[in-house]
DNA sequence: AATGAATGAGCATTCATTCAT
DNA sequence: CATGAATGAATGCTCATTCAT
């Protein structure tokens, strides 16, 4: 009814904007409830643009949360660098400041959860080639970072790392976040192995690989 | 057409006949392609079954679901266990053992990885609790043998530790295992940062895990 | 909202009595206004079924204008038997019996001018080769009676006599029958040519084919 | 990106131009793929020209596609008229250079078919108007040059053969040219009734058709 | 005049689930 | 118990057209 209110994106600048906005929006849907679902009306809703326009910067519904998914892995990574970067920086304040930072944005786990399956879904083999070469590039320079850090490791055994600590917080999560509906019933006593406290279980985890890692690279050094 | 051409289940046992075959027919279909999503219609065809009668014995489609992954997570347990019981079991032999068996499952990593979803989704309570139940129990069964093994671990520390192996194995799954269509842009340099072998990658983070936990026991004994 | 009102269908032939029940709301939405399209939902409204339902009898909205095509033309067929079956029938009397019928029925020629578009577009080859075969039939029963009428008339050549003049009718309408708002127009000096009374001058040319058709058999015999 | 880089039509034979530019693209489009529909999108193009800019020329996309049939039944009237204007002209000669001609250019056929079914759907009063005229006075010059050919046809008889003729055309391609799909299965027995030779048997209807009109009024001259 | 970003109506189709038989 | 016909909500996406720039 209402047509052409928005100011036209003419520029290239202009449209990163846009692209920006939609992402945006998809964001704060999924952080409202990050357990559910969103149609592409909503979303259009949501960026105050008209479906159609959706469209014209993403080939899918599923390339938006790609590019979501995208977007909060590079804030991960500049979360994680920041806390490298800190004089007293430590595996174990680095993994903290993580957490900490997606305790804010739980709509991060579900959407990490779930890359696998929307890549094999609805996902253009362009828009999956430009995610891996993107985070793969911050990957292999905070992989070789970490390998400053810890000298002993050898060339690619820095990012290996990553990519293991990231299996491990994805996967822990997935098993620890029971939804709200099994919370209520966890203090049975037959659920009880389910009470993870996933902060501190994956804090945990975490420094034990890391510091195996050390320790194998020290092996390797004096027999 | 023809009608009521099947045998009835009219004892609890024939009921969980009918019921495990429905579970199979779903594995079966899974089996053939593990990214596949498959509709009622297709899994009762395959059970040779109606449609409807799927319904008698499961209340969602996702309830099927969640009745394999179970079937498939009891599986996966024989299997470690009877590596465990080999006299020259190591962490290394139950390891492999697990891989090896999925290796011939492929389909086991789909569903595992979609598991939170599915209960978040279309799972009722009784079923999700009924499931988290049955696991619980073996896990702790399970645990409570790792603790007998590792005698340093204390209580509830073997399960976790399973826990967060089982959480390694899924994240790490979902990290490597590239859509088809990706692995063949994989030798591109940028991307070369993911051409990960799952196994190999896996085992060396798994024996981490374990070593890490046995070494904290022993530093708490002797300190 | 209201579920389960329609009586089910279970034998073959209550299936057969809805197939048409669905055809027949598709006829009723196109004599209301021919030139019209239909959405699938309307269709599903006028048949007082649900919209999947109209699925469960049809692969896709043009398989039933199809299936609707093929009706009508039986029934064309069957106005054409009927007046060659008249003691005192002539062509003359035959395509006039055919101009009276469609008359009535003013629904059939925008849907067998767009045929060959629906063929192309959204039928399957099933339901394609299935409507071929039997209209197929019917025009060579038809043709082989009309070898008999016209015994000069060589095998195949009644058939072939009976497409030219349906292409002849089809043709011709789509030249003749101007939309409403051009109607108005006709008196125009400049458009008097297109004031074509279709009637007339159809069954002229079609009585020329035939009777050439028969002067050539004629030929034939005494050169 | 790049604006306004196309010289703008000030003039009105720079319009005039464009507008060909734009019914060229359509054509090339089509030719490429009878068949298919395009959208106005790629029209716009394969014209060179900004999706806006087609509406500056014309009011719908039908009415672009309406241009496009105008100027190729112009094409055919003027390879009619070079026919009979060859000394040893004859209707069977002028039938051939007809279908020689279409023979090169396969999108007419399509075009002419939906041509009713655009007039009805999306096309300005205005423009059917313009097309109906200007065709009509081809068709009317034709036919006067047709009655002098064959004197003993009464005035407006011409035009009529004219538009007989055309509507066979048309509607024998129709029931001829089967969808890609169905020429396979054509040899089976039941379809072999639609194995029509096109050129073969629209020439003999033609000619035909051709004849019965002098003999009819050869008819009125001497009875 | 030219552009192309924005629009949003429009729609066929799927499929999990129900329930009359 | 078993069946499978019936349901209808749910939705991603296209594309002709408009109009701000």
């Amino acid at each position: 009814m209402t047509r052409g209110q928005l100011r036209r994106a003419l520029g290239a600048e202009d449209k990163s904007v846009r692209r920006a906005a939609i992402v945006q929006a998809a964001e704060a849907l999924l952080h409202r409830d990050p357990a559910a679902t969103f149609s592409v009306a909503s979303l259009a809703q949501r960026a105050g643009l008209a479906k159609g326009t959706v469209y014209l910067y993403f080939r899918t519904r599923e390339e938006v949360l790609l590019a979501l998914h995208e977007q909060q892995l590079h804030a991960l990574f500049d979360v994680l660098e920041g806390a490298l970067g800190r004089s007293r920086a430590s595996a174990s304040s680095v993994v903290r400041a993580g957490l900490r930072h997606h305790a804010a944005h739980p709509e991060f786990y579900p959407l990490a959860a779930n890359c696998r399956a929307m890549l094999d879904t609805n996902v253009g083999e362009d828009a999956a080639l430009a995610f891996h070469r993107a985070i793969g590039q911050r990957l292999a320079a905070m992989g070789a970072r970490v390998e400053t850090l810890y000298p002993r490791l050898r060339p690619g055994e820095g990012a290996a790392l990553l990519i293991n600590s990231y299996a491990l917080m994805i996967g822990l999560w997935q098993q620890a976040e029971a939804p709200a509906s099994l919370r209520e019933a966890m203090p049975r006593e037959d659920l009880k192995i389910f009470r993870i406290d996933f902060a501190t279980q994956l804090e945990r985890a975490l420094l034990d690989l890391w510091e195996a890692a050390e320790r194998r690279g020290a092996r390797r050094e004096k027999p």
